[in-house]
DNA sequence: GGATGTTCTGTTAACGCTAACATACCGTAA
DNA sequence: TTACGGTATGTTAGCGTTAACAGAACATCC
């Protein structure tokens, strides 16, 4: 039984009775077993040659106090670490979160362990997070994007250790990048929806001038309409909310505005989905009266009335593959010499995008 | 200029030359500016007097040869690490990454660090994870749910450091809990229902025997049922996929199979959402004909054509809330001895369920 | 003038673990 | 018998930082 006022002060026992407040640590389990602090990390760590009796009653006095081992003290005296620092801008829409997932379970197989800052989109809170990160000596670096401070450049440089950029690969990566050419991303939308016989175009984004993936979409695409003679006929942007909400209230607004369109290209599946739901409702025929198109390929967009055409950004495949690479070099297994891998973003035409 | 072949082996230079192999130190640092390693980490942690010439000495010479303070070094001198362990089941859906966001917020103001790890909904998985965080001595530990392997218990409770349960209350917490509880949430719901004169009603879920709180929220709403002399008239599973996909299809295969429904309980609101795209479609008479309602209160579900009925899980108050207590706690400015609060989910009609 | 701060800087000894080397013990070969 | 190789254990010396204490230099007060 414990005294519960007390806790702070009095940690349970466990198994045998042990000090209050010092936590456990290779010496305790030295002592309850009658071998060395050496042997005991050796059998804990399945490194080098202990016999079977040895073994076994380290493991026991192990368990039956309850020893952890502490990780800080073995990551100084190995100088490995086996954390993988991932740096991404948000998790608020499922893009980032489904990137992690991807790695996670890539390094699942591996020693190593993910752990992830956020950014808020920002280069400061970004050279501040990459900072406290370093601190740690990760065995690798996994970042969104090739946009970063000269200071955090420079730290990425010289941490000595394989950093991966991933998603984009419009730009020069530190070491290696991962990811799609946002730009040529939006150039093929653009030339699908020229193809189309679309003309009246908008464009509906986020308000973010940070987004630099966003940003080069929108760069792609206006310049892929520039080829056929055409230009973004009207823009709305948002920031903040549901963002299936803003997309009916965009759309609604941009059509009040410049009802001609035809077109109009989310920078996002999610409010894209939003304005389908809202032109559906106002009785608009899809495809043929007005033509909609997504980015990203969230799976939300299965269960929608009418399939909207998107673009794949392959978040899933990039997070593995940066796993991946980040497992190899730090096993010493990896190959390639390649600094930029570029993944085809493709098109899915849907039934919001005529053929 | 960097030759790329040679870049595993050879770092850049950081503004002076430095010797490839080795990372940086304090000794480094005091070297360069003359004073001692002491001296030198006073003034990187800002403790301590250390006069003003001294003080730009040093931060010169950090910054001029790109010092990043080894914080494994640091943790295990001082016995203080400024993580805290958030153990979570996934990010695939919106409720954890949600709460994650929460807890990263209200640590942001503090010296504090969170680090996730996932469980994927097994206790097996988190007694690994809970080991493997344990190992790095944060300074609390956040965990979702109150349902965990006894080796699980047994190290929470030797730990001696703060841990908080998250998102459930209906059971005993190790130490604290906070989050809502799913058997009232359950129960809430069902009293609505059936005061709002429904009779037959179907219930669809995840197949997913490890989600405690979906099961609580199950038996609370079964339970609210037979107080009105109801039960649940049919049910449908799932796992896997899209969820408005999901949604759609459950829905269906439920109505097939008992016209008679006229209420859907939907164990999250995606399902629900679909569900309700799919009646809708169908020329369904919502909230008349059959009445829906799902649970969360994701923000998805301002943009749907129809308010879909909810009720708010709290998650942001959750991780607020949470991360608040370790914060406090390690601080030791924690005051209250409450060791279960619970928050009061509300329930939204929206415009599904007749009031 | 000596005692008593104050402000600044340095020295020493951990923190808990692991790499590298040293040693002990066994069996087997010459 | 000595030598040798393998297996099983122990010993020593850090890893890079910080806590705790110890000075040094200078001003302040009676």
């Amino acid at each position: 039984m414990v005294d519960v006022l007390s806790w702070e002060h009095s940690k349970l026992t466990n198994g045998t009775s042990t000090n209050p407040k010092r936590s456990l640590t290779l010496r305790d389990v030295s002592e309850a077993s009658g071998v060395s602090e050496m042997t005991v990390s050796r059998v804990l760590r399945n490194r080098g040659d202990v016999s079977q009796g040895t073994r076994k009653k380290v493991l026991e006095a192990a368990k039956r106090l309850g020893y952890v081992p502490n990780k800080i003290a073995g990551a100084l005296a190995s100088k490995r670490v086996n954390l993988v620092a991932v740096i991404i801008p948000s998790m608020s829409n499922m893009v980032f979160p489904t990137v992690m997932s991807a790695i996670s379970e890539e390094l699942e197989e591996t020693e190593l362990q993910p752990v992830v800052g956020l950014t808020n989109y920002t280069p400061e809170q970004e050279e501040k997070v990459l900072y406290e990160m370093l601190s740690w000596r990760p065995s690798g670096i996994i970042l969104a994007g090739l946009e970063h401070t000269d200071a955090a450049r420079a730290m990425l440089r010289n941490s000595g250790i394989p950093v991966v950029e991933i998603m984009d690969v419009d730009g020069e990566p530190v070491d290696t990048a991962v990811g799609i050419s946002h730009r040529r991303a939006g150039r093929i939308m653009a030339d699908a929806i020229v193809k189309a016989g679309y003309k009246r175009i908008g464009f509906l984004g986020t308000k973010m001038p940070l987004d630099h993936r966003a940003r080069k979409r929108f760069e792609g695409f206006t310049g892929g309409l520039a080829k056929a003679g055409l230009e973004v006929a009207d823009q709305e942007f948002y920031s903040g909310g549901s963002a299936l909400a803003k997309g009916r209230e965009l759309t609604q607004k941009i059509l009040e505005r410049t009802p001609d369109i035809d077109f109009l290209y989310y920078s996002n599946d999610m409010i894209g989905a939003g304005g389908l739901l809202h032109l559906r409702e106002q009785g608009v025929d899809i495809p043929n009266q007005i033509g909609l198109a997504g980015f990203n390929g969230v799976d939300l967009l299965e269960g929608l009335p009418q399939r909207l055409a998107t673009m794949d950004a392959c978040r899933r495949d990039i997070g593995r593959i940066a796993a991946k690479i980040i497992a190899e070099r730090t096993a010493g297994t990896y190959e390639s010499t390649e600094t930029k891998i570029e993944l085809s973003p493709k098109i899915e035409f849907g039934e919001t995008l005529k053929r």
